[in-house]
RNA sequence: GCCCGAGUGGCGGAAUGGCAGACGCGGAGGACUCAAAAUCCUUUGUUCGAGAGGACGUGUGGGUUCGAGUCCCACCUCGGGCACCA
């Protein structure tokens, strides 16, 4: 035990050699400002610096700092982009590398409510504790272009953005946000009509006041809004869970009718949609997108009633024919109206059953439908037909109108409906012989006999007006729905239209810790505050929570903590026309705003006079052809901010785009959903979760003292009692060894179970190459003679394949190579002279500490960050001989070596001059070769 | 229910339609050691065989092909997303 140490060579690549040398160069890289990447212009310009070097922005989504700091699964993405940006770096390119945080939010406002402590002194520790984590796995950030969001410096821009929001509208002819100023000059010139169709002049200030409000993009509106008693703010939709609970806290939703800021998201639905396209995301992203927007073409129709008319959105206007009833949401406004005396008692208590269910309940697919008949009709526009008209709950108010036509034959809901309240179901397209026979049952027009309903192209009957609308016998839906909506528009009782599921982006939250509002209101309404006003800066206070209620009780009232705050709130200021009082406005912005421009800032952080400079902008997010559209050109992030981040940020960028201030339409070119990392979790026979750790196995059965526990697989946390700390990484083997240990275990965007006792094989790698450069006994350099010319071209061979994994972003092939090149060296006793440099370039990305030691062994006194990668020599990546496997019959038989250059009748002739061939062909004569040049050769007998 | 992914040794995983299992872990054997750890070397898909060598093998069943883990069809399982969206 005593003598442990003196057995180890002093000189080998131990846990503490590691850490010596890691936090040696760590050092030296901070010292040397080795990472800074020189912008055009501007404070952080260095015009030599970019000339002659193609640009590169590699972004991650940037964490929140939260308390805990960090686990092994967190860095996965960061180590990733680390490493293709060294790569990048030593490729030539000027690589733009920074990381910030994310620090507004609940986590450090709970903890602050419960401690008293200033969740700015919170914040500032988790985000040094966090850069020291990070910068200890030796990323290769900018440390200049950092940011944090709760920066009153940073957030001046976010509230910059939002006023350039605020004050801008969304110009539909012209499809794109224009300030707000033109459709002032446009509602004075009167080349825009005022709603009411009144002169601009005649109305009053109050009503201009109002007329504009109303068409800004951000914009304060009486709207159903999520209300969380429980949470004591509003959230967007985007935050509210399928079963109808917050996304945080995990408490009840209420939708409540109240005033809040919203973002017209929607105007840009089309765009967010049509824009995809030019993005290289998964597709698997794009169409969670796709389905969040959810755009569905069609038709709105009205329909008479007592009442008024009914509106309705349908897909499938064509099969207007069918319709025989009508269904409408039960909180419809024209329900009242619609109700008879004679049914008001069943109407009243189907809309009090159907508020008291909670929205999960409401959308349950499998649940057999229910609705009640108002006890009046309307008219069906295309036929005049009377058609009853119910309100059932399986109809949303949040979706379209509120209100369908039922066309029962075509629609599965309707059909399940009409078979169960007794509603007639008349065919109006005659399905195709495949679809009957498909469903046991003889072709007919009966439908009583129809399991289902019928959706999909076949020719139309009963659908033919005296009024021109002739669709009988037409077989297509398309060319059905075009005529329909013609005729419609033709009779004013309806016209072609687009829905989106889309909503606007409910944008206030009542809480403390977030970006103030540079809002002030006057007596008709809120006010932009001029930009030499900002930041707002958030006001102190030692009371950071809202008021929180029962989380059942609906119809509590939110309180923000700013609201307590008269001090703060009440304001003199001269906006223009002399000293007056306003009010300011006491909401916070959402976590999401500051993430959806952080890009933005990082280049160029420290600019006083723009949030980013024009000339910078352009030099890293500009177009540069080639299909490439511009913006970031590495994103890597979690999957699960596929819609919320992404679709906020992607809508930022655009208003940015629309006014001028940033010169790609989108922000992400590429995106990159890196895997997490899931570890083993345990739960005692109470089902509670033990220390991971404190696991043992024995004859496969795992237990936890002496009490068996049962095994599962989840993200790493502390919540599953599964996290492992980098530190214990670091102490045991080192970052560089952690590095390619989370590189190594899979693909980048694969999930992947983290297990400690595998780690130990990259860190052998680490050893063995160490042995191979340096003299374990005196730490010298110790290289071997010239490489004979085999392990030359495996060298190139290695150089060539690692660069197309590393471009690949295939890390976990890239370290294999190396690995086996590796294994060749140790074979030859110890690196040659000429391997020596391609070698220690190679790993530099994947572990750039020992490399940056090695290189500086090799003689050198500087830096390999900005070292050209090596590149393979292409007459040494072809061998004068090659293997070839020979198969007969398709079965693998035997090798041949050929020359590189044999025509195929050599190769032939050598495969069956082979023995073994010979063997398995037993003297039958082949009745074809295939030759498939440097591949194979196949012998069909 | 619908839409995406993915199923390969004991484990993580590799394989432009062309030698399945690279690389790593783990296992086995050996070297060093009084011994152990660390390190190094050999070996390691299953199976038959003393061996040479053979058979089988990428979730299941079909198909295309000279040749299929890879392409096509159907099914099963797991993971993710959406879910009465008219």
């Amino acid at each position: 035990m005593a003598n442990a140490e003196s057995d180890i060579p002093p000189f080998r690549y131990s846990s503490t050699l590691a850490q010596d040398i890691e936090l040696r160069w760590q050092d030296w890289w901070e010292a040397n400002r080795a990472f800074e990447a020189p912008n055009p212009a501007g404070p952080l310009a260095d015009p030599e610096g970019v000339a002659g070097r193609e640009k590169l922005f590699v972004l991650d989504m940037f964490p929140y700092p939260s308390g805990t700091g960090l686990h092994v699964g967190h860095p996965l993405g960061f180590i990733g982009t680390d490493v293709y940006s060294r790569y990048k770096r030593m490729a030539g390119y000027n690589v733009c590398y920074t990381m910030g945080f994310d620090a507004f939010g609940l986590p450090a406002e709970q903890y602050a409510v419960q401690t008293g402590q200033h969740p700015a002194i919170t914040t500032a520790s988790n985000v040094a504790n966090m850069r020291r984590q990070l910068r200890r796995l030796g990323l290769s950030h900018d440390p200049r272009r950092s940011i944090d969001t709760t920066d009153p410096g940073y957030y001046r821009w976010t509230q910059w953005i939002f006023l350039q929001i605020f004050n801008s509208w969304y110009d539909t002819d012209a499809g794109r946000a224009r300030p707000i100023g033109e459709l002032i000059a446009a509602l004075e010139s009167g080349s825009q009509a005022t709603p009411d169709g009144r002169p601009w002049p005649s109305l009053s200030v109050a009503e201009q006041r109002a007329v504009v409000d109303d068409r800004r993009m951000a914009y304060v509106s009486e709207a159903p809004v999520n209300w969380c008693p429980g949470l004591g703010t509003v959230v967007a939709n985007e935050e509210v869970t399928a079963d109808g609970r917050s996304d945080r806290g995990n408490f009840p939703v209420f939708k409540r009718n109240m005033r809040q800021w919203m973002m017209r998201i929607t105007a840009y639905a089309d765009r967010l949609i049509d824009d995809l396209d030019l993005l290289d995301w998964t597709d698997a992203i794009k169409t969670m997108q796709r389905n969040w927007i959810g755009r569905s073409d069609g038709a709105r129709v009205r329909f008479a009633s007592v009442a008024g008319d009914i509106e309705v959105f349908t897909t499938r206007p064509d099969t207007l024919f069918g319709a025989t009833f009508m269904v409408l949401a039960p909180e419809h406004p024209l329900v009242a109206g619609l109700t008879t005396q004679n049914q008001a008692a069943a109407v009243t208590e189907y809309q009090r059953a159907a508020a008291a269910k909670k929205e999960v309940d409401r959308q349950d697919v499998g649940k057999a439908k229910t609705g009640v008949f108002t006890g009046s009709y309307a008219i069906n526009p295309v036929n005049g037909v009377s058609i009853p008209v119910w309100i059932a709950d399986y109809v949303l108010m949040g979706y379209g109108t509120g209100a369908i036509m039922a066309v029962p034959c075509g629609d599965q809901r309707d059909f399940e409906f009409a078979g169960l309240f007794d509603l007639p179901i008349p065919a109006i397209q005659e399905p195709p012989a495949a679809w009957f026979a498909e469903h046991g049952i003889d072709p007919s027009l009966d439908t009583s006999t129809w399991p289902l309903a019928f959706v999909g192209d076949a020719p139309y009957v009963h659908s033919t007006n005296a009024d021109g609308l002739a669709l009988d016998g037409l077989s297509s839906v398309a060319e059905g729905k075009r005529l329909t909506n013609e005729w419609l528009a033709a009779h004013g009782c309806g016209e072609g239209t687009v829905n989106f599921k889309l909503r606007d982006w409910l944008f206030s939250r009542q809480r403390y810790w977030g970006e103030p509002f540079p809002i002030v209101y006057d007596e008709l309404g809120p006010i932009g505050l001029p930009d030499e006003s900002l930041p707002v800066v958030l006001p102190e206070t030692d009371s950071f929570a809202p008021r929180t209620f029962d989380p059942n009780d609906e119809f509590s009232n939110p309180e923000s903590p700013l609201d307590r705050l008269d001090w703060w709130t009440e304001v003199e200021m001269d906006l223009g026309d002399g000293l007056r009082s306003y009010r300011r406005d006491t909401n916070v912005m959402p976590q999401w705003a500051g993430s959806c421009w952080y890009e933005l800032r990082y280049l160029d952080p420290t600019n006083e006079n723009q949030f980013v400079d024009p000339q910078v902008e352009r030099y890293w997010m500009g177009p540069k052809g080639n299909g490439h559209p511009g913006g970031v050109d590495l994103y890597v992030g979690g999957v699960e901010h596929a819609v919320l981040h992404l679709l906020y940020a992607r809508f930022w960028h655009k208003v940015l785009f629309d006014l001028g201030h940033v010169s790609s339409v989108e922000p992400y070119y590429r995106l990159f959903n890196q895997g997490m990392i899931l570890a083993a979790a345990f739960k005692d026979p109470r089902e509670i979760y033990v220390e991971a750790t404190e696991v043992v196995e024995r004859d496969g059965q795992f237990f936890h003292g002496d009490e068996p526990v049962t095994r599962e697989w989840g993200k790493m946390g502390k919540s599953l009692k599964n996290a492992v700390s980098p530190d214990e990484m670091y102490d045991a083997y080192g970052a560089d060894t952690l590095r390619l240990y989370e590189m190594s275990t899979g693909p980048m965007d694969a999930s992947r179970p983290w297990e400690t006792r595998d780690v130990v094989g990259m860190y052998r790698f680490l050893q063995r190459l160490w042995r191979n450069l340096v003299d374990e006994e005196t730490g010298a350099l110790r290289v071997g003679p010239a490489a004979d010319p085999a392990t030359m071209r495996l060298v190139h061979r290695t150089i060539d394949g690692v660069r197309a994994d590393m471009d690949g972003l295939r890390i976990n092939t890239a370290i294999s190579k190396l690995i086996e090149l590796n294994n060749h060296l140790t074979k030859l006793g110890a690196c040659p002279a000429d391997v020596a440099v391609p070698l220690v370039l190679m790993i530099a990305p994947l572990c750039p500490h020992v490399a940056e030691e090695l290189w500086a062994k090799l003689g050198h006194t500087s830096s390999l960050i900005r070292e050209p990668f090596p590149v393979a020599d292409p007459a040494l990546l072809i061998a004068d001989t090659i293997e070839m496997p020979v198969q007969v019959n398709g079965k693998f038989r035997s090798r041949i070596v050929v020359a590189a250059d044999a025509s195929d009748a050599d190769v032939e002739a050598a495969a069956l001059a082979d023995p073994k061939v010979g063997n398995s062909l037993n003297g039958s004569t082949p009745k074809k070769v295939i030759v498939v040049p440097g591949r194979t050769v196949n012998i069909v007998v």
